[in-house]
DNA sequence: CCGTACTGAGACACTAGTGTCTCGGAGGAG
DNA sequence: CTCCTCCGAGACACTAGTGTCTCAGTACGG
């Protein structure tokens, strides 16, 4: 191990408080949020964010990989290969929308992080779950799985925003979505 | 008639035409395109497109408010109450994806322009058509009706992304995006 | 053919944000 | 207690975009 890599515990939470207040008022304020917006939400000084992360823009894609790296770990521990895919998928709506805001400043801007990173631990996944739904007519086969798949980001992203406006509750919203993607609006 | 509203057929070609670069170019580079990128794609100088819309604001508003009018029109002439709500609502996607990447820049950006009329074009009309849907019980009641809206919303924006990417053909997205908001993803 | 009105180009002031640097102070480790 | 490190505050230069203005050229109608 490189001792350049070992940070003292108040590094950590320091950079953790900067992380976290950066995706809420990047979840808020969108592109708009400044640095020093970030550095006032955090209770940090401008400066000190700027020792902490040299650009903006190494701000946004540390942010990009820690909820892809969050939202990876919780999809990795859904157990999703394991469990039919209707479960399947209700797991994954949990995962992605309890990351959240953090997840929101991805989906909202074009900050995306490592491409690789987020096919591996997201989109391979997801689309080995989708994949299993087609293969065993659990889901419809009529529509390409790159469509399905969109569709059910934009389900996802409505769904975030739905909860992070507090309009609803995560345990609803995952318990809806996954009803409406699987059984559609239509009654009965 | 106030004479002052009475604009020569060059003024209003060449306000379509900025109005027009504007949606493309808003659409592509999002928030971050300037009023010189405008206007270069509009093919005027920069002075000229000030000459045609003051602020860089009043271009954006100008721009939703075309956007939610022609929506609006497209809807109103769509006779969604003459008809069974699973056509309704084919029609409505039709309508909205239609408009394409004009309606993109207010679905990403938060240009919301005025939201009365938001509402009153767009948001009457939809809410009418889903209201009568689960009246009429076409669609399922055990979700709020402003839920299933945004997810209506979700659809609608995943699939405007998808057509203006040409991965898929307005008739092909209106088709699919409305049988699975109907059907869900379930097979058979 | 002429003049009027519009246009593009560019200079300009102004604002806001980024990233750098310095300095005095505070707080924790020894 | 003392030293050492980190921090906040603020000054600073720089960049990019906005909105204003002027001026020479051009298209178009009369």
């Amino acid at each position: 191990m490189d001792s350049s890599l070992v940070h003292s515990p108040r590094h950590d939470r320091t950079t953790a408080a900067i992380l976290d207040a950066a995706a809420h008022v990047l979840a808020a304020d969108g592109a708009a949020a400044s640095m020093a917006d970030v550095a006032n939400a955090a209770g940090v000084g401008r400066a000190t964010l700027y020792r902490y992360f040299e650009t903006r823009e190494s701000l946004l894609e540390a942010l990009a990989a820690d909820a892809v790296a969050e939202a990876g770990a919780r999809l990795a521990d859904a157990g999703l290969d394991g469990v039919p895919v209707e479960l399947a998928i209700e797991r994954i709506v949990r995962a992605i929308v309890a990351v959240g805001d953090r997840y929101a400043v991805i989906l909202r801007e074009e900050i995306l992080p490592d491409r690789e990173e987020v096919e591996r631990l997201l989109g391979a996944p997801i689309r080995a779950v989708f994949a299993r739904g087609v293969r065993t007519e659990v889901l419809r086969s009529d529509v390409t799985l790159e469509i399905l798949l969109e569709l059910f980001g934009g389900l996802l992203t409505s769904t975030i925003k739905l909860v992070g406006q507090r309009r609803v509750g995560l345990e609803d919203a995952a318990a809806a979505v996954t009803d409406v993607f699987l059984q559609g609006s239509r009654a009965q």
